[in-house]
DNA sequence: CCTCAGAGTAGAACGTGTTCTACACAGATG
DNA sequence: CATCTGTGTAGAACACGTTCTACTCTGAGG
């Protein structure tokens, strides 16, 4: 095994992605989705084009290929890279809240303030997210991991339970939703911090005024 | 206006659409979400190839865009005329269940079912709601306010709070989500059901076991 | 009836995701 | 050292969404 492991709970669920192959290729790697992220922040889901990507990571057509079978794969990877450096930077930090709700809405606020100051790059990685087929589902689902895991840190619930799991993951899908519909215009953020408190409150605590 | 209008709280959202141009046109239009929806039960999104649509609908290629300005927009639009059909279909029905509850979940049971009966048009119906831009906002939306008006039927709430809006919106949004997951295979029929009804128990009651 | 604008048609053309081909290079194995 | 395999490269080729061009048809206004 590896020296020191990056520790962790959220971070830990990634084995399966990151660790693989030389040197060489782990920096391909990383070069190839820094310069995705970087296309997305710019210009959004249509800047990441796979030509651009594979220019500006200095790679090849065909090696960007080999590395991420699709378009969907490169940003949901990205989504994934980005959710795991959140993860990790969250482990650093003391999770304010007195109820176990509060500190679940405090990252949830968090990490939903950080995206929308990214508008293209959330509107280019959430997208791919919802859009992706069944031949990125596990890319998918590993992001759902990393969501429901940062859920469950906040709330200090370090084994779930099969129903918090639902809840966790029915947390993030109106998350998700609400980052859509934030993304095309059909929600500003004030109406997603309130729908995400909403519903948060019921989720969790079958109430919502205190 | 119009002899016996097609009456109802539900159908009567959507008349920004349909009722506009000539017969031929409305005929056009019609043909064309005809195509759409013929191919995408044969084969999902892919299959739904902008030449194809235009060829089995017999109209040009320009023309399919002159109706049509994406294939986002086209799959939305079928989306809105299969919600607005099961909308007209379920006002023709009584629904059962003693609580409001209840017959939200049968609204939402059916619907669900009726639409796991054809998966490849149900993959590219979703998708493509999911994964719409802001040019397409407008016709997101209207899908968003059908399924607001049928859960607000289904619920007898003939004019829902505000409160009530942004629960029926979390619910679509819980909704939708399980379909993509669906549609995925990243959730199976059963995981849907269950989810579903969990999460509606705990918006609507606050509570899940009874 | 004439005409003329708008709507439709056929098909070429273009852009971008994806695949394929031909070649170069590196490092393991004999 | 010779070779062989797997990875990378350059760039052509292909598919499909979208746009554009040139032409035709239809039907409303004179």
């Amino acid at each position: 095994m590896p020296p020191q492991a990056t520790s962790n709970s959220a971070s830990m669920a990634t084995t399966s992605n990151e660790e693989v192959g030389s040197a060489a290729q782990r920096e391909r790697r990383k070069r190839i989705i820094d310069a995705t992220l970087a296309l997305a922040a710019k210009g959004g889901y249509d800047a990441v084009q796979m030509r651009s990507v594979a220019d500006k990571a200095d790679v090849a057509l065909g090696t960007l290929y080999r590395y991420f079978p699709s378009k969907l794969h490169l940003l949901v990877a990205g989504l994934s890279r980005e959710f795991q450096r959140a993860s990790e930077k969250l482990d650093r930090t003391k999770i304010p809240g007195e109820t176990a709700t509060d500190r679940l809405l405090f990252v949830l606020g968090r990490n939903t303030r950080m995206m929308q100051r990214d508008p293209h790059l959330t509107e280019a990685m959430v997208r791919a997210f919802m859009f992706a087929d069944t031949t990125a589902a596990a890319e998918v689902e590993q992001v759902g991991k990393l969501m429901e895991s940062m859920f469950a840190r906040a709330m200090g619930k370090d084994e779930p339970t099969e129903r918090d799991s639902v809840i966790f993951h029915m947390i993030a899908d109106v998350w998700m939703a609400n980052l859509v519909a934030w993304v095309t215009r059909r929600a500003s953020a004030t109406d997603v911090q309130h729908r995400l408190e909403l519903s948060v409150r019921l989720l969790l605590e079958g109430r919502d005024e205190d």
